[in-house]
Order: C-alpha cells, then sequence, then structure tokens
RNA sequence: CGGGGUAUAGCGCAGCCUGGUAGCGCGGCAGUUUUGGGUACUGCAGGUCCGCGGUUCGAAUCCGCGUGCCCCGACCA
C-alpha cells in the first residue's frame, strides 16, 4: 500500500477525550475514530489488526474443535424470557422495538440463541460433544463506557459455546478451550495468564479471566512469578489426548485478581521473592456452568439409557476488539506502538527519505514492488513529507520493521532496516533486504 | 446511576468575569525554501461560537431549559 494512496489520519496532538495511552495511541494513529460514547468506526490501520487478532482467536479455535458459525446481532425478547433473563439483565440491555412492535434486543451475549439452536436439531448423545462458535458485534449499554475500544458499549467477541453429555465430558471441553487461550494470546505476542474467577452473573462453578499483565491494567492482579514463565504448548498440542497436565500446571500456582484475591494464602504459598504484584486486562473468561440453561430452555439429549437429560455447558469469551487496545496497553513506548509482528498492520514500512530523487524513488518502487509480489504485508510512504516526519509516522503507527532509503545509503549500494522493538538498525543492499522478508 | 467538569475552525486551545461584527498554535491548500528525526517563510481557505428560549439597540459573552462528551465512584468482555 501507498501511504499517498492511503487513508491514515495521524493525529499530531493528543484529543483530550482520551484518558490511556492504548485510547490516544489509536486516536493519534489514525486507527479508529470515535462516533458516539463507547462507539467506535474502524479506520484502516485499525481495521487490519482487528481483522488480524480476529484470524488468530479464529485458527486457534478451529485447531481446538470448535466449529464457526454467525449468529445476529438482533434477538427476540421471547428467547430471553425463556431463561429469565430478559428481566434479570437491567438497563445494559439495549432494548429495541420493530415496525409491528416486536421487542427485539441487540445481543450483549447469544447463551439463549445458541442453546435454541442446538436443541432444535441435537437428540442424542452421540452429536456431542460439540462447541460452537462465532465472532460478532456486542452491544452492553455501559453506564460508563470508557478506555476506548477496551470498554466499550459496542464491542467485537468470540464466543464459544461448548454441549457435552455429563460434567466429566464438559471438563474436557473446558480444558481444550483453556489450552486454545493459552495459545490464542501467545500468538499475538501476549503474555496472558490464567486467573480464578468470580462467575459472575452468568452463573456456574468452574472460570477462569485471562489476563495479561499491563502496568496500565484496570486491575490488580498478583501472582507467583513462576506462572509467567510456563511453557504455552506448541501447534502439534493433541486436542483429543490428555490435556489435564497442561491445565494443571498453569492453574497450581497462585495467580488471582484484586477481587478474588486472598492474601493470606497468598502469603501462605508464594515466597516473598517470587511474588509478582502488578495489573492487568482481561481479555478473555471461560465459564463451566452445567445445566443452568438446558434445564430453563430444556436442550435435552437421550442417553445410552435412552432417557432424556439436559446438557452440560460452558461458555468461553474473548474480547477481539478489547484485544487492540490491551495490545497496545502492553506494546508502546514513548514514540507510539510497538506492534507484535503477528498482528502488525503492515510488516514493512518502507520510507523513502528523499521523495522525488530518482535514485530514492527508483530504489524505492523496486523493492515496493519486489516485496508486494512475494506477498510481504508493506507500506510505502511515498509522500512529500520530510525524513523526520516519516520516521515519527513509522514508529507512532508501529510497523515492526522500518526499511529506509536515502541518498546517503544508496551511495554505497545500502538501504537501512531498523526494528521498530528495540531501536536496532543493520544496512544492507536492496537485495538482501528483499531476502529478509521473503527468503 | 450518584458526584464533578466541559462544549468556540479537522485537532489542541484563548476570548466569556467587565456584552460592541471571532482569534492563536498545529493541520489543510498554493508557492518559495529545505531534505536522515514532526524545517522555515509568504499567501489562501476553513466557524449556524452544541441546541432552544429569554434579557438587551446589540449575546460566543448574561439568565433559564435541554443535549452531547469527558473525569471520579458504583458496574462490566
Amino acid at each position: 500500500m501507498r501511504l499517498s494512496r492511503f487513508f491514515l489520519p495521524i493525529l499530531k496532538e493528543t484529543p483530550s477525550e482520551a484518558e490511556i495511552v492504548s485510547h490516544r495511541l489509536m486516536l493519534r494513529a489514525g486507527m479508529m475514530r470515535q462516533e458516539a460514547a463507547g462507539i467506535y468506526a474502524w479506520l484502516p490501520l485499525g481495521f487490519r489488526v482487528l481483522k488480524k487478532i480476529e484470524q488468530i482467536v479464529r485458527e486457534e479455535q478451529d485447531r481446538a474443535g470448535a466449529i464457526e458459525l454467525l449468529m445476529p446481532t438482533l434477538q427476540l425478547a421471547d428467547l430471553w424470557r425463556e431463561s429469565g433473563r430478559y428481566d434479570a439483565y437491567g438497563p445494559e440491555m439495549l432494548r429495541i422495538s420493530d415496525r409491528h412492535k416486536r421487542e427485539l434486543l441487540y445481543g450483549p451475549t447469544n447463551e439463549e440463541m445458541i442453546t435454541e439452536i442446538f436443541r432444535s436439531s441435537v437428540r442424542s448423545y452421540k452429536s456431542l460433544p460439540l462447541n460452537l462458535y462465532h465472532i460478532q458485534w456486542k452491544f452492553r449499554d455501559e453506564q460508563r463506557p470508557r478506555f476506548g475500544v477496551m470498554r466499550g458499549r459496542e464491542f467485537l467477541m468470540k464466543d464459544a459455546y461448548s454441549f457435552d453429555v455429563d460434567e466429566a465430558a464438559a471438563r474436557l471441553s473446558y480444558n481444550k478451550m483453556f489450552v486454545a487461550y493459552l495459545r490464542t494470546f501467545a500468538r499475538m505476542g501476549l503474555k496472558a495468564i490464567p486467573m480464578r474467577a468470580e462467575t459472575g452473573p452468568i452463573g456456574g462453578d468452574l472460570s477462569h479471566e485471562f489476563i495479561v499483565l499491563a502496568e496500565t491494567g484496570e486491575s490488580g492482579v498478583f501472582c507467583d512469578r513462576g506462572v509467567l514463565d510456563l511453557p504455552v504448548p506448541d501447534e502439534s498440542v493433541d486436542y483429543d489426548g490428555d490435556l489435564t497436565p497442561i491445565v494443571k500446571q498453569w492453574t497450581s500456582a497462585y495467580a488471582a485478581t484484586e477481587d478474588v484475591h486472598d492474601t493470606a494464602r497468598y502469603e501462605r504459598e508464594v515466597p516473598a521473592e517470587r511474588r509478582v504484584e502488578t495489573r492487568g486486562i482481561e481479555v478473555g473468561q471461560i465459564f463451566y456452568f452445567g445445566t443452568k440453561y438446558s434445564e430453563s430452555m430444556r436442550a435435552m439429549v437421550a442417553g445410552a439409557d435412552g432417557t432424556e437429560r439436559p446438557i452440560h455447558g460452558g461458555s468461553y469469551g474473548i474480547g477481539v476488539s478489547r484485544l487492540v487496545g490491551a495490545i497496545i496497553e502492553a506494546c508502546h513506548d514513548d514514540a507510539g506502538i510497538v506492534w507484535p509482528e503477528a498482528v502488525a498492520p503492515y510488516r514493512v514500512a518502507l520510507l523513502n527519505l528523499k521523495q522525488g530523487a530518482s535514485e530514492t524513488d527508483a530504489a524505492c518502487e523496486s523493492l515496493y514492488r519486489d516485496l508486494t509480489a512475494k506477498g510481504v504485508e508493506v507500506l510505502y510512504d511515498d509522500t512529500e513529507q520530510r525524513p523526520g516526519a516519516k520516521f515519527a509516522t513509522a514508529d507512532l503507527i508501529g510497523i515492526p520493521w522500518q526499511l529506509m532509503v536515502g541518498p546517503k545509503g544508496l551511495a554505497e549500494g545500502k538501504v537501512e532496516l531498523k526494528r521498530r522493538a528495540d531501536g536496532s538498525r543493520e544496512f544492507l543492499s536492496p537485495q538482501d533486504a528483499v531476502a529478509r522478508f521473503a527468503p
């Protein structure tokens, strides 16, 4: 993409509405724009990041055996009356009526609908286990939206729902999601720690929150230093095998958010030198809730003995749009965003330091053509701006690699490659630069 | 939902107290200059001063009522 042809409304000054760093940087980098309190338009740069995060989530859900579908944003109120949650949910639920005065709601979650889909066609234990998920926009009319996309009213969420014949089977499904979450966040360059959690209004008795450690996080967390260095399973992990050792390993050491923190237990179990007290952002939560919805909504299957029984359910959320903010909270410096490569909007920023000079123009065009032809995502700054402005923009939007082409380097047949994460630089020939990204 | 702010050009802000035809910086456009860390200069464009009502010869400014947005708290992926 040529920057001169792109839509990247960079802001030099920080809008006064933005308080936390990810919100400020997202506005400054032209990633998004607020349309109403807690409701955002995703501009091209931000949208690319959102899509990359979504795709990683999708790949890891699929790998763990979950099956993607897509449910609507609008749901009938009657469905929610069946589970009793229409009245229980309160003003956070956005209620709408159509031209026929039918009561609808903009879904804050989809337990009722997925249960209805399930019960309409699954009759036998032989169809289980089943885990269905979708990635869809949700709306919760928060009393006080804030922190940009970290706590918007409209947000993109992955929610998966598992159906099992009994509790033991449901725990196997739970473990699959547990491991899938470890992999999902690690792939995004994040250290996300599973912590025991309250089950909240959804109910149930087994739940973990996945918390990204970031000093600017919204809640305090306490954990054993040991959990920070536990290994994340690689892509060869066998989801049909026994995942218990992995889950045990990750859940045996102390790790809790301030809401459920037990000071006495913490001090008893964690030696002083291993105590980590910092802040974190919740990016995912997994629940086992048993028969809560299947009983009220009659989601039954016939067991091997022919008798009907309610299925055991679990739900598994990941805040996809929130992750964009969470990653920035965890990955930034004074100059701007520092994207992990897996979620970066572009991999390489190609900077023409003397636009209009025939030798730099020619070298850049050639590099741009070669890299693009090999599938490398390049953002080519071919604007008329001064070098300093181009450096500042590239740093701000956080592209992992900056390939700088100027008259000084070209005189020696070299271009300069800067790594955004640590500022390290090296000089290499244009051919070697291409080979670096497309071997 | 309680408490506190705020609303003037795309963004950041001044002007309001003490009413008199709206300004600064950044950004945009045209040009000159410059060319390896947000360059300098010149010119130009850009505003129903959040909305409605009131006071007044005259309201961005004073008064009343709305609305949006932000912050603190309670709440939440």
